[in-house]
DNA sequence: CAATGTGAACTTCTTCACAGCG
DNA sequence: CGCTGTGAAGAAGTTCACATTG
């Protein structure tokens, strides 16, 4: 049922993340079946697109009736790995960590943030939450026994090199990097990034460019 | 020089922006001049991949010697339409919003938030930075006015079709949605998307699929 | 001689059309 | 009869090799 799959693009399961939002709202409103064509245009994207995207994994559908709701939601949560708990350190609590912290989807998906650092010692010594605020130099030596998976960096740009390299050696095999820089990591780890000027000045660009404009990422 | 281009990849133009910012640093260190070699390597491209890139919109390099620093940051400050002043909305002052609004790079970027709207009655009226914040349901009145050009929206999914569609109205080209929703607009508007959802879950995906990792987006 | 700029090969992703099935 | 699942066609983007030039 949840199939090994060789060759995922990764844009096909970044769209699993949409079709899963799509189909929690349909749960929430009753709806027990969709067709691929219904999925598609609540997430935007094409009949076409939801079936190739799905057929990676396997069958999930019924021919003429379409998808169960709540049976594909399971599915797509078992298939992006929702089921494990991840353990996540958030690393930076400034302006942005706090809005991290306090996304509430965060622990409804699955992700617990179970150590937070920070290098100013103003910060350091509060609690968020239960989690007491860590010195970044105490990160080396504390983090590996946390048993942390996964790591949230929302540092200054200038740091986030350091920090991921520190993570990595504590462990950590993925990052989410939203410090406007790209961050080297070595094979065996993953790193996504949100870089937020990027976003903006793209929409510059489409705006700047064409009188036009149009849907773009 | 700033070229009109036809049929620009979106992904090409999105790594224009890590250019930029890999010559904004090099300029910084005093670095006179780059080889495509150099800053691929800073930005996680590759050599070839900036020259075609940079091909897209003219020739900006010296055979044998390479980039000048300063010279291809101004040019890719001009290609992604950062010589002009973006009047901006910031809808939604929560903790997003409030993340948004400090980000320093904003102001220095040539984006200006002109005007900042929320629904929650003890954030109306008070000021951020000398802006005063807006009830929402005011915004289909006041924001025609103000001339703005684009949109951030920090707002919980629920609100954020109807706030997209509020700033449609009042005439924005642009937006940037943080919500985690699929925003539907018509055609010559443009809309990026941030959604920390669909990154933490490809993330996980990785994690939970290979035991191997690798760099990702 | 070092490094750009680019057409052409290649790979990856998306779209399409339709066979297959409930 | 409707809608899925998928191989095959097509489009898009990336890599490569190299001629070109200061």
């Amino acid at each position: 049922v949840s199939s090994p799959a060789r060759r995922v693009p990764g844009s096909a399961v970044r769209r699993l993340s949409l079709y899963l939002r799509a189909l929690e709202r349909l749960e929430a409103e009753g709806v027990p079946t969709v067709s691929s064509l219904e999925l598609a245009s609540r997430a935007g994207a094409t009949g076409p697109q939801v079936r190739k995207d799905l057929s990676h994994f396997g069958s999930f559908g019924t021919r003429g009736r379409g998808y169960g709701v709540p049976e594909l939601r399971a599915q797509l949560w078992e298939i992006l790995g929702l089921t494990h708990r991840w353990r996540v350190a958030l690393i930076g609590a400034g302006r942005v960590g706090a809005a991290l912290f306090a996304y509430p989807d965060f622990r409804r998906r699955g992700f617990e943030i179970v150590a937070i650092y920070d290098n100013d010692p103003a910060k350091v010594g509060r609690r968020w939450g239960g989690i007491r605020i860590r010195a970044v130099d105490r990160l080396p030596r504390t983090l590996p026994r946390s048993r942390i998976e996964m790591a949230i960096l929302a540092v200054p740009a200038p740091a986030a090199q350091d920090m991921a390299d520190a993570a990595v050696a504590a462990g950590v095999r993925g990052i989410l990097n939203f410090a406007p820089v790209q961050i080297r990591v070595p094979a065996g780890v993953s790193v996504n990034h949100v870089n937020m000027a990027v976003e903006l000045e793209s929409l510059s660009f489409a705006l700047h460019t064409t009188r036009e404009g149009g849907e773009t990422s």
